[in-house]
DNA sequence: ATCGTTGGTGCAATCGTTTGCATGAGTGAT
DNA sequence: ATCACTCATGCAAACGATTGCACCAACGAT
């Protein structure tokens, strides 16, 4: 037996579809009469009566739908993020569409894609390029989205992203504290802003505090394997430094590896610092400092600013940054003299 | 200005929307001549034409989509298994539609409601209990649905789910193997197929060696927390074990803890194995030692079992038992002689 | 008694597709 | 030349809701 609609549910309660559309609907109830609305809801309940929200978005050219584009909810950087936004959506009544990217454009523009054509109201992005074509054409279509922990270069976009120049800074502090003078750098992919702000503040930060830029990398992408493959560089480099500051925690972890596989041991050999405080990196051997981003938040705020977007498609559009905290464990500690 | 639709698209290429659509449509282009087909692509390359699936679900009365429902993306034990659905729903042309459930029913229920009402084709559930209302209505509403991970008592239904009996057998004989006579057991919740099968296929593996069954307790959760909260009943049973057997990896985390702060050390004190064999846990100090599931496999057989049940709904409810395999690690030795 | 107002309901169009059926042109067999 | 078919296309009815507008009854004010 096919599920009710709304036209059984008029024909039980004696009214027209019209009627019954108005006296279910929360916003329009007060046009129709309190004891119309009551026969309608007795019947709709008799009937087991569920709204067909495909039919209803067809008419109202709105889903109540999101999509969230990322690269992949494996990397553990990711879930606390997704949670966020899923979150503060179900609040709101809306639904969340998720797709893994993998990093790769045409897999970004493909989803892309499918999920305008399911009309979804707006987009999560979490995989922008700091020039990035799948974005603009979203600018150009005027379809409501947010970045989210990286941004684009150019161009008034909506993101949530962390203050990754102040994170930075944070970590070169904190190793400066300690003794650290020589201090280098495995960074991320520079394509994409926390890789290049991160080099950036990075630097910055060794400026203020008058020291020699120190021996700095990028790795090919934010993980172990990036990690590992781009640690010798810096862990090789003539004048060896004391510490390293990581663009992230996997790329940290890889670098963990590589000093490893040279026989140096963290923290004597080598400070280590990562980036984003992930979940259960505090169980690791050694527990890593790190520091920390509210993923959760980041995941939060994005929804948010979308929903008010949505709301409002000519609002502003306006880059919010979250605060990192330092979080020091055992992957750092005092230079060994030599 | 308005994205085009279909009737845009014909008036372009001079014919009726009904032989736009037909010769769009790959399964139907045959019906069209071929120059018309090539008239009707160029006009919609033209005008930027983008199907709008909603209005195509509506009158298809197939959505193309499919709702999982999941405890808690946070917990590092799904991301996997979402990533496997997500991939076989995708390279069948579906959407997936996420949403967390924290294990609550009432919010099972609800999300399982609103993804009804959106039409989506078929249901992906980790959130099984092994007596469970939600999924009893799914049943009497015909709507195809798949369990992933844990299953329930009783009738006919569609599973993917670990070997758990199994699984523990693996462990009880790795433990007996390196000495072990005395072993206890941190359970799950008894209300999942997870924690009650486990805890039996426990007992069971221990009586096929002839071994007294030693100290059990049931976590109220499969938390690092609910672990830690349980683990005392067994590590401080009169005779206490040298090696204990967690209903995952979580629970084993929160023994740890437990050992820990009763000054035990593992795996010199008290050997320790987890269950699930979850990303990272081969990195955390020491390395746990666990009965690893192919979570990906299980969400990707879930999904193509899904699949199946939506494209012939009457075929045949089956479940599909993954093997597991022991992963031995630095949390299990022999016994320290006493 | 008349008129304007208000409140409740129904009518019918509409959202953008897909698809069963009708139609008409062309083809080949008789 | 006729008939039966096939092939390509058009027509119009869905799918299940929402909503602007029209309508009508009741009511209070003048």
């Amino acid at each position: 037996m096919a599920p009710a609609n709304l036209k059984d549910v008029a024909r039980l309660a004696g009214v027209h579809t019209a009627t019954a559309s108005r006296a279910l609907n929360e916003r329009t109830a007060g046009m129709v009469s309190p004891e119309t609305v009551e026969r309608v809801r007795e019947a709709a309940d008799a009937l087991g009566y569920r709204v067909n929200r495909v039919a209803r978005g067809l008419k109202m050219r709105r889903s109540f739908t999101v999509g969230m584009l990322i690269p992949d909810i494996t990397n553990p950087f990711f879930p606390r993020m997704v949670r966020g936004a899923e979150d503060s959506l179900h609040e709101a009544g809306f639904t969340l569409v998720l797709a893994d990217t993998d990093n790769d454009p045409d897999q970004e523009r493909r989803h892309r894609d499918v999920m305008l054509e399911r009309q979804v109201d707006g987009l999560l992005l979490a995989t922008a390029r700091r020039r990035d074509r799948v974005i603009d054409a979203l600018i150009a279509a005027e379809v409501p989205f947010v970045l989210v922990n990286r941004t684009v270069d150019r161009g008034r976009v909506a993101a949530v992203i962390p203050d990754d120049r102040a994170g930075m800074a944070l970590a070169v502090e904190h190793l400066y504290a300690q003794g650290h003078r020589r201090i280098g750098h495995v960074g991320g992919p520079t394509v994409t802003s926390s890789g290049a702000r991160r080099a950036e503040g990075f630097l910055k930060a060794l400026r203020a505090r008058g020291l020699e830029p120190g021996p700095t990398a990028e790795a090919q992408g934010f993980t172990i394997e990036a990690g590992r493959e781009a640690a010798p560089a810096v862990l090789g480099a003539a004048a060896r430094p004391s510490a390293i500051v990581a663009a992230n925690d996997l790329v940290a972890l890889g670098v963990l590896d590589a000093a490893d596989a040279m026989g140096l041991s963290c923290p004597e050999d080598v400070s280590i610092i990562g980036f984003n405080d992930m979940a259960f990196i505090d169980r690791l051997s050694p527990p890593l400092t790190s520091v920390r981003i509210d993923e959760y938040e980041l995941g939060r705020r994005a929804a948010k600013l979308l929903l008010s977007l949505i709301a409002d498609p000519s609002s502003k559009r306006k880059t919010v940054m979250l605060a990192p905290e330092l979080v020091v464990r055992g992957s750092t500690g005092p230079p060994t003299l030599d």
